[in-house]
DNA sequence: GGAGTGACAGGAATGGGCGCCGAC
DNA sequence: GTCGGCGCCCATTCCTGTCACTCC
């Protein structure tokens, strides 16, 4: 979707367009769309997961995968880049329903907003919105107050509002959203159609790294936050479009209360405990290390935030530009803002309609100082390389009888229960999965049909990711074969919705990606960047300004249709069909024609390779790796058990490929064709 | 009792030092 | 013999979750 209007300040602070219903996504309501949708209520991982777990008060699970970011973090310096001259500046605040949004393009028809909405939707449109009174704060912090939204101003004028529905006070939380589940829907875009007088936005913007925010989602993400400052896992990454190439624009995230609560994770689930602290001092923003730069340097690469730093050190914003200072058992709300600046990095207040905003419900988290959660734990355990130390092995560990067991069993010993990793018999199989999605084939194969343990299990993962030419030559070394390339990217959206079996697959993508972006500074390629679109960048040597058209999406019923302009579209469409089996998606996918086929992207235009790319390969090099730490008591069968099923769940190259490309093809519905 | 803190161990990335090899 | 490229080794640094302890 895109930035559909954009109102002059005066027009939203004095209207207070945002209507309660609006801007207070009513639990109920935004609980239904999330069920209403298959990726949030029917996550195959959940329903076929074998992986067995137990929780203190969930037993969900699931599995992709992602890696930190690049970028150089922020200093004050960079801080100081911004002007401060932004408060009264004509803001656009993009409001969208991430959830809803990146996976359909709801009918013009549906949407009140749409009137006057142009029907190109996109995944992550900016919102529309009134400016933030961050933004009149002077710099480091001056776009963003303590708690802005719940601190008077502008801003909250627009969001905040008392709704009895919603039960939060009203001082405006427009993030709010019942953990695990629900996402701001129409609220948004009544938001931004409902004004007269607004302007379409310029930018879309793509969470990258969606599928694995997902999945935290599910479970109420939490972030763990210290005194020194803990990097967010996952960490915010997008894929920006609709930039002016040449124009200057500062890209940063804040960070802002989602609710009024001070939370508490009470028999098992979090519950609100009280008002939160509303008088916390502290940097709220970080600055996207390489702002001010061009549109068309935000646009040709992932926009990772993966080095920003959560701390709960309120001195902490006076010496790190790094740090996000936050308050442990307080729910938060990311944003990114896209901030249009003159080339010296300086803002012009002239021109209205230069701060665009993007929220994206899914990356909400509530700040803890150590897990509540022990999904998280196991989540976070399961797909940050940097957590590859506390992971289960894989080989041993796993067994036949935790293949079928979606909840924990009753036999469980306290021991696995208390022991986060061994509720995890199959930590390993996400490593795989980080990147090749094995655990498809673990889900779609029945057991007798899986390779054999002697199978080289390195093939299938090492294939998932390799280079163009190692596509076709797989024996031809390359030191950046970790990269996903266009072979892997390219995207079918008659299958791309295929989320309910792709999302696992997509998140490990996304994660890879993602980290591809993060540890790689400046990945070479928008194949490393947000999977979400390669497939336009490569077809298109010319570069970003000659971007493949975006991907169209409708949705009739629960039917999710989504296309892109000279694909087919697609009864294989997972949604359509009705199926999600794995093996029909591949099938359905696997015949990509030689138009998505990627193409040499070293010719791009848009291309920069910095000459300190590093191989990825260290990160898949453990993926078979024998976990040296075991939580796991010696009676539990995991460890008795001689034969894994998982073992032998060797992805062939060719189902690599079909896994591969269901990745993709749930990427695809990010990208443009 | 719950939240916060710091030490700890494990994995991985990074960079410097060193040796080997081939070209000039 | 010199130089540059390359690969290997090792120390350092960073990041992670865990755990014991302290604080309120």
């Amino acid at each position: 979707m895109q930035l559909d209007h954009c109102i002059s300040p005066s027009m939203m602070l004095s209207k207070k367009f945002l209507s309660v219903n609006s801007s207070y996504p009513h639990p109920g309501a935004s609980e239904h769309a999330l069920h209403e949708h298959p990726i949030s209520t029917s996550d195959n991982l959940e329903r076929s997961s074998p992986l067995k777990k137990t929780t203190r008060g969930m037993t969900n699970q699931s599995d992709p995968d992602n890696f930190p970011d690049s970028k150089e973090a922020p200093g004050d310096g960079q801080r100081s880049k911004l002007s401060p001259v932004l408060d009264g500046v004509s803001e656009i605040r993009h409001n969208f329903d991430g959830s809803a949004a990146d996976r359909y393009l709801l009918p013009q028809s549906s949407q009140s907003q749409s009137s006057a909405a142009p029907t190109t939707m996109f995944p992550y449109p900016s919102q529309h919105g009134a400016a933030h009174p961050a933004f009149s704060i002077g710099s480091p912090s001056r776009y963003m107050a303590h708690h802005p939204v719940i601190t008077n101003g502008a801003y909250n004028s627009l969001l905040g509002n008392s709704s009895p529905g919603t039960g939060y006070p009203g001082t405006g939380y427009p993030y709010t959203q019942q953990y695990g589940h629900s996402y701001q829907g129409a609220p948004f875009y009544q938001f931004s159609t409902a004004q007269p007088g607004l302007v379409p936005g310029k930018a879309q913007v793509y969470l990258c790294n969606r599928p694995l925010w997902l999945k935290f989602h599910r479970h109420q993400t939490e972030m763990i936050i210290t005194k020194q400052g803990r990097r967010m896992f996952p960490f915010l990454s997008f894929n920006i479009s609709g930039l002016d190439p040449t124009q200057h624009y500062n890209i940063f995230v804040d960070v802002i209360l989602a609710d009024p609560n001070h939370w508490r994770f009470q028999g098992g689930k979090w519950v609100p405990c009280g008002k939160a602290d509303t008088n916390v001092q502290g940097n709220r923003v970080y600055m996207h290390p390489d702002s001010p730069n061009t549109g068309a340097h935000w646009m040709r690469q992932e926009i990772s935030f993966g080095k920003m730093k959560l701390t709960n050190n309120k001195g902490a914003s006076n010496n790190n530009g790094q740090m996000v200072v936050l308050q442990s058992l307080h729910k938060y709300q990311p944003r990114l803002h896209v901030v249009e600046v003159n080339e010296d990095g300086t803002e012009d207040t002239s021109q209205p309609g230069r701060v665009q905003t993007f929220t994206f419900p899914e990356t909400q988290f509530i700040a803890v100082t150590a897990y509540q959660n022990t999904d998280i734990t196991q989540l976070k355990i399961d797909h940050n390389p940097f957590a590859k130390g506390f992971r289960d092995n894989y080989d041993t560990i796993y067994t036949g009888c935790d293949l079928d067991r979606l909840t924990p069993s009753p036999n469980d010993s306290p021991r696995s229960q208390i022991v986060p990793g061994a509720r995890y018999s199959m930590a390993s199989s996400f490593l795989q999965d980080q990147f090749v999605s094995n655990y498809a084939k673990s889900r779609f194969h029945p057991p007798g049909s899986m390779p054999g343990p002697g199978t080289d299990r390195s093939v299938p993962h090492t294939n998932g990711l390799l280079s163009p030419q190692q596509v076709e030559d797989p024996g031809a070394p390359s030191p950046q074969r970790w990269f996903v390339t266009p072979a892997n990217n390219r995207l079918d959206f008659t299958a791309a919705s295929a989320y309910d079996a792709a999302t696992d697959f997509a998140g490990n993508a996304a994660t890879l990606l993602s980290y591809a972006a993060a540890g790689v500074k400046a990945l070479p390629l928008p194949t490393a960047g947000c999977a979400g679109r390669p497939l336009g960048y490569y077809s298109d040597p010319t570069g970003w300004g000659a971007r493949s058209p975006p991907q169209y999406c409708t949705k009739t019923g629960s039917v999710l249709s989504c296309w892109a302009p000279g694909t087919r579209v697609g009864s294989s469409n997972p949604y359509l069909s009705g199926t999600d089996d794995a093996e029909t998606l591949a099938a359905d996918r696997s015949p990509l024609g030689e138009d998505t086929k990627p193409k040499d992207l070293s010719d791009t235009s848009w291309i920069e390779t910095p000459p300190s790319i590093k191989s990825m390969d260290s990160s898949d090099s453990g993926i078979y790796e024998q976990a040296k730490r075991r939580r796991l008591s010696p009676s539990d069968p995991a460890v008795s058990g001689s034969s894994s099923p998982l073992k032998s769940e060797v992805l062939p190259s060719r189902d690599c490929e079909k896994n591969c490309a269901k990745d993709l093809g749930y990427y695809g519905f990010y990208t443009h064709t």
